[in-house]
RNA sequence: GGGCUUGUGGCUUAGCUUGGACAUAGCGCCGGGCUUCUAACCCGGAUGUCGGGGGUUCAAAUCCCCCCAGGCCCGCCA
């Protein structure tokens, strides 16, 4: 479906230009009814001023001229003036057209594009296991991607691996000096994390292995074989544990990109040579720009007096990369990189490079403070899969004790993967959070569960139902109030990708539910009979289909049974 | 000290970019509803100075200014 044949733009667009052609304005003002209407116009107000003249006799007036438009007969739209508002109520023609698609595999997904986007997300530094914080990032990211596909674009998804850094070398440092065999079962990362904690206590009494550190990581950078392949090999064992804590989010990424290969392609290099040409550049001792111009104060570090780069230098070199091979590039990342994430975009415009779009998401943190991998202070997503899965089979076991145990683990497998991700994707990004397990653990209503729940029902619903004529025509109150909230979702997929907001679609999911919910409790479906069966089984198809299409963007499970 | 950001019923939260008609929902609380399409559900009720103050406007949770409180950032760390 494209936007000109969209049902609700198409209508939208002839009430604009008939409201433009009559009032002569140049901004029309028209919104989201409510309650009210399907959409509203406020004209009058704006008017009221000029012509000094009552807005609701404006209203009035406007209506009476404009209500017999014959294109809105065509179209089903009724104008009627309430009080200074001009309410435009559309007829279930408009829903119709979206229930038709609605009940077909896909609904919702946009056009395809050429565009080539490049997402970054979660690139959390392998020194310990992903924890709750971190999968923020994970979940914000993955649902953004799924967004995206939806709506058409061409995306690879990268994990930028930080493999060289400071963290790093106290892992190595670890590992050389310190005892640190694997315990029987133990997690590749856990191991790591272990090591990384016994490290960083070590360095805390003893401040002269900071020199060891550092020459861990000038050994690194020189290219040193045998101090590479340490690194490349700890990072890599953290690395596969990260995978099976993403696989069992249902997260991917296609390509692992590894900062340290920006060093040794030479590319961190290049970008510094041009960095120098720059007139913002200052060159005494260490290389640094001058960023005032973007608005920050403090120079920005470039390259060391030592002559060794900075995180800085390979994450320039990685973007001019991203921008040779992409039209667009997309980081997600946390709150704190708020500030560099600027100095970053500033200098890439500086050196004439397509800089990144980011999207920033605030901490979360723990009832006890905030979060540190390096003090062992953490919840792990690992922990938190186990638990949410161990409660959501519990769940399983009382409400379908006549199903067998693989089928009971498969459900609660789904349910706990539902409950963490929707948990973490419904709160606006902007806002930092702290860590709950009782929300965690809680799958009633506002949770994945309950979205998932909502769906089973429907599936149940077409099951017992058999074949079935569809019919479109809607009557009760609650058939057109679900039939509306179905029309939205395309509507609620471009939105997404244009403000990239995720949590939008979470709260459209629930909120379907909910009117898919209170529908079925007042209209029956089965045992209705003729015609007005039919007409609700096609509309709980569409509702099964939306939920289906809106939970799997959300990288969620729709199951059928619960 | 400077910058960014958040503050919405007891708790959590939508709406704020694009100002408009009674501020969204959940948890908890009170009262109802399972021999009836899956009760992980539904219906009804109580609970709000939208942090405080000022301003703009016919109209402010939404825009502007000041203040208060929390979070984050301000490294030749990553």
């Amino acid at each position: 479906m494209t936007d000109d044949d969209d049902p609700f733009n198409k209508r939208k667009a002839k009430i604009l230009k008939v409201l433009c052609e009559f009032t002569k304005e140049p901004e029309i003002p028209l919104t989201d009814g409510g309650t009210h209407a399907d959409l509203a116009s406020t004209i009058a107000f704006l008017l009221a001023k000029k012509e000094k003249s009552s807005p609701v006799k404006i209203a009035q007036n406007i209506t009476q001229e404009i209500e017999n438009n014959p294109d809105f007969k065509m179209l089903g739209i009724r104008t009627e003036a309430k009080g200074p508002y001009i309410n435009f109520l559309f007829d279930t023609s408009y829903l119709t057209e979206y229930l038709k698609a609605a009940v077909l595999p896909g609904y919702g997904s946009l056009p395809k594009k050429m565009v080539r986007i490049v997402l970054e997300h979660t690139s959390a530094n392998p020194n310990g296991p992903l924890h709750v914080g971190h999968i923020r990032n994970s979940i914000i990211g993955d649902t953004l991607a799924r967004a995206f596909c939806k709506a058409g674009f061409r995306l690879e998804v990268q994990y930028y691996v930080n493999d060289m850094g400071r963290q790093i070398a106290i892992v190595i440092w670890g590992f050389d000096n310190l005892d640190s065999t694997r315990h029987e079962g133990e997690k590749e990362d856990a191991h790591i994390a272990r090591v990384y904690i016994a490290a960083n206590r070590e360095l805390e009494h003893d401040p002269s292995i900071t020199q060891q550190v550092d020459n861990l990581m000038q050994r690194v950078e020189a290219g040193d074989p045998a101090t590479v392949k340490k690194f490349r090999k700890e990072v890599s064992r953290c690395l596969d544990g990260f995978a099976v804590t993403l696989k069992n989010l249902n997260v991917a990424h296609e390509r692992f990109v590894w900062e340290s290969d920006f060093i040794r392609n030479g590319d961190t290099k290049r970008v510094i040579g041009r960095l120098k040409k720059l007139p913002q550049a200052k060159e005494e001792g260490t290389l640094a720009l001058d960023l005032t111009e973007c608005g920050f104060e403090k120079e920005y570090v470039i390259r060391r007096s030592d002559g060794t780069s900075v995180y800085a230098a390979r994450d320039l070199a990685y973007h001019v990369w991203k921008a040779a091979n992409f039209d667009r590039i997309i980081d997600v990342l946390g709150a704190d990189h708020k500030l560099i994430g600027g100095q970053l975009i500033c200098t890439l415009r500086l050196l004439g490079e397509k800089a990144p779009e980011i999207v920033h998401f605030e901490f979360v943190s723990l009832p006890e403070g905030s979060m540190s991998t390096r003090a062992g202070k953490f919840v792990s997503a690992d922990d938190l899969i186990t638990e949410v899965t161990k409660r959501a089979y519990d769940e399983v076991t009382v409400r379908r004790p006549e199903l067998d145990d693989t089928a009971r683990k498969a459900i609660a497998k789904s349910v706990a993967l539902a409950a963490i991700r929707y948990d973490i994707v419904k709160v606006s990004p902007e806002k930092s959070t702290v860590f709950d397990w009782n929300e965690a653990l809680n799958f009633e209503r506002q949770s994945g569960p309950y979205i998932q729940y909502a769906h089973a029902r429907a599936c149940s619903i077409l099951k017992k139902a058999g074949t079935f004529s569809e019919e479109y025509e809607l009557e009760t109150e609650q058939e057109i109030a679900l039939a509306r909230q179905v029309a939205k979702f395309p509507a609620v997929i471009e939105k997404v990708i244009a403000e990239l907001r995720p949590h939008l679609l979470a709260t459209y999911a629930r909120e379907l539910a909910d009117t898919f919910n209170s529908f079925y409790h007042f209209e029956p479906v089965l045992k209705s009979e003729g015609k007005v069966r039919n007409r609700r089984l096609t509309l709980v198809k569409a509702v099964q289909n939306t939920l289906q299409e809106s939970l799997e963007t959300l990288g969620i499970d729709a199951i059928r049974t619960m």
